[in-house]
DNA sequence: TTTGCAACCGACCTGTCGGTCGGTTAAACT
DNA sequence: AGTTTAACCGACCGACAGGTCGGTTGCAAA
């Protein structure tokens, strides 16, 4: 009956959900607890406060699912056209609810990264990362592309405008111009080959 | 002695700082009220409530600021190369502390648009002016750039971008990563031009 | 000079937040 | 069966938020 392990991962579950609709600072105990149906003596049972529930939602859940929703895409023999139909699936297959929220790596980076260390730590290494990921990619297939290209900078220019463009759907409610700064990246993307 | 016009100003403009560095929500307003030297009292004389006051602050202050800012660069002879001036004059003169508060159309727009109607038509306005600002400049010099081009859709992917580097130099509070992805925009920019 | 009112003051209110802590329960081990 | 302890409970706490309101002050018109 009592399960600690699948307490925890409840509560990780949850609060994931709550602060990538909500953001962190909006995010309250009281809420994560009813919809867990816990106490809160059980939530600091298994956290010590806030914000370690925060680091550790980002490193057990946001970054493996980040890392899981890139990959695929980035390591295509293809990694331009990989990019392409992984933004195109977006905007087709994302509902507008989900879209609206927004990518949560770059929620956080917004919100938190100017006020607690820790949670700037962790999301500068998430990038940088991610930045390594396509960069290595893109120059695994440097052949198929255009000379003299920055292989790094455009990585971090591609992953800045789609999150610039998650932004603007939060504001238009729809996914018309969202689907337009993608139309755009496609274009800009494929001008990258030879 | 009294002054209230004056002290309406010196509100706005308190809030306006102090939401461009906090964001709304952590922005209190007994933080204001102590930067101003006022009371509770005379600022709910002034205003109805925070909401009001942060719907002044976009109109009466972030609204003008933000047209005068972009305005010059894209009604300039050459708009593209306005805009390339204009993002590479920003990495080079603003201090870091400038950049990592990042712009306040963007922020507020991460922050409150999912949370208030308000805010989020203010802003949604504010994004399709700049929008079409962007796009009528771009097209008045149509024949000097490719053909076929989407002039509302390159604007919304150049603000766009703009906005998601904005992020970056959020969590790495340096402008390095700011630069690169502000040097690929530029590049992008120039390969517009026939 | 008196009067009226906008401008301003600041003590106080209510609600919610993150966090604490003494107590209870269930289960595993001796 | 008795003992120990991790897991969990929930009443309670202080801090601080936004907001209220009766009272005071200064200026301008009558």
């Amino acid at each position: 009956m009592r399960d600690p392990e699948q307490t925890r991962q409840k509560i990780l579950e949850v609060s994931a959900d709550e602060i990538h609709r909500k953001g962190f600072n909006a995010t309250s105990l009281s809420c994560i607890l009813a919809r867990c149906e816990i106490s809160k003596g059980a939530l600091y049972h298994h956290f010590a406060n806030k914000m370690e529930l925060g680091y550790a939602v980002f490193e057990e859940v946001y970054a493996p699912a980040f890392i899981a929703l890139w990959q695929p895409p980035v390591e295509a023999e293809d990694p331009i056209q990989g990019l392409s139909d992984f933004f195109s699936s977006m905007s087709k297959e994302m509902s507008c609810d989900e879209l609206v929220c927004g990518c949560p790596l770059n929620n956080l980076c917004q919100e938190m990264s100017g006020v607690d260390e820790g949670f700037r730590i962790r999301i500068l290494a998430m990038q940088q990362q991610l930045n390594l990921l396509i960069a290595t990619n893109l120059s695994r297939v440097s052949s198929q592309l255009q000379p003299g290209l920055d292989f790094s900078q455009i990585a971090y220019f591609i992953v800045s405008t789609f999150h610039g463009s998650s932004s603007l759907s939060k504001s238009s409610l729809n996914k018309e111009l969202f689907d337009k700064v993608i139309k755009e990246l496609c274009r800009y993307m494929g001008q990258l080959k030879r």
